[in-house]
DNA sequence: TTATTATAGTATCGAGTCGATACTATAATG
DNA sequence: CATTATAGTATCGACTCGATACTATAATAA
């Protein structure tokens, strides 16, 4: 019935969602973006928890990755250390309070309450045409897709529970598997 | 199979779009709100082409709606006038400058690109859940609709080409119908 | 009528984003 | 060992955006 077109409709309900965010953020003296990157670092893996891998996920330069980092940081709600093995790099974890934080403000409340006005069933069917086109966006962007990393192309199974990356050869976790890697490639004929 | 939540997939589609917004407005030296502003009143009827309707549609107070209106005049982009029934009321219309200028710039390329991989059925399941999204969100945080004149509760068809709005009483012409309004309300029952 | 209150819009300020540029330090490559 | 690439930081300027205060006009109440 709605004559409006699929990218009118994506920028409504970012604007929604992100005056939503703006709102919950606020609260804690911080912008949507600085919530987006901490809720990246509570999800990346071990390959993927530098300031160069924020700033590809979230598209922007990482001078202004950096300043991000930094106020989260100031506030206490990520920590960094340098890599052992490569001295250039710094690896960022979300703290305690980071977290506590994460769980307490997203999803916003809007999401929340929306996502009950839902069937399990009608939710299932927007979260399936919402990867659909994310997945056609990055691949018509050849940005990375910073997916799961046991859905990835690399992703290894051998035998049991057993994982392994078949990029760095690395043997991985459970709990690894489930995060979010910037090396992530989607599966052929998938 | 992806493991993402609807929260996640919303918020990397909405990044890898405002990257492309950036993008496509910086050659023109127009921020992404700026263009959305402009896209706005390009759409908007005569019941919504003001800045505080921009205001509510950004979900920005109308301060900031102001400061970004007053750069698109400056670029003209687009022009005010004053109402004449109510002199506390700007309206705002978007000059063949501006018209030229948006045609070139939305939808971006990364989504014209994206939309010609897809199958006509393909986009038109992704444009109904999002249609669907898009109307829990906006139920759930009781905001205005912004939907188009005709699909609107107060829409009433008069016989043959003729139309009128039932709230404000006023006959409306076959093009305004199309346009969104402020005072849209969803069908009741839709 | 006249006072009060509500609404539309602008002006101004400060905190923050973000790109551009330049820079340092380390690693990889020739 | 020189060159080049990469990770990250520092700094600056243009801009967003909320907060606050303000003006002008309209609607409402006394």
């Amino acid at each position: 019935m709605s004559r409006q077109h699929g990218y009118d409709l994506i920028e409504r309900i970012g604007n929604l969602l992100r005056a939503e965010a703006r709102q919950a953020g606020a609260g804690h003296g911080l912008q949507p973006v600085q919530l987006q990157a901490l809720a990246y670092f509570a999800r990346a893996n071990r390959y993927s928890d530098t300031p160069a891998a924020l700033a590809e996920y979230l598209g922007v330069t990482k001078g202004t990755a950096s300043q991000t980092l930094m106020v989260l940081e100031a506030l206490g709600l990520v920590s960094k250390r340098e890599d052992k093995d490569d001295r250039r790099v710094t690896r960022v974890q979300v703290t305690a309070k980071g977290h506590q934080l994460l769980d307490k403000l997203l999803p916003p409340a809007l999401w929340r309450n929306a996502s009950a006005e839902l069937s399990a069933a009608a939710a299932q069917r927007i979260e399936d045409e919402l990867v659909r086109l994310l997945r056609v966006l990055q691949q018509v962007n050849q940005s990375r897709t910073f997916g799961v990393c046991n859905t990835c192309e690399h992703f290894l199974r051998e035998g049991g529970r057993k994982f392994r990356c078949g990029l760095t050869a690395e043997p991985l976790s459970i709990e690894e598997s489930r995060l979010i890697c910037r090396e992530h490639e989607l599966k052929t004929g998938t």
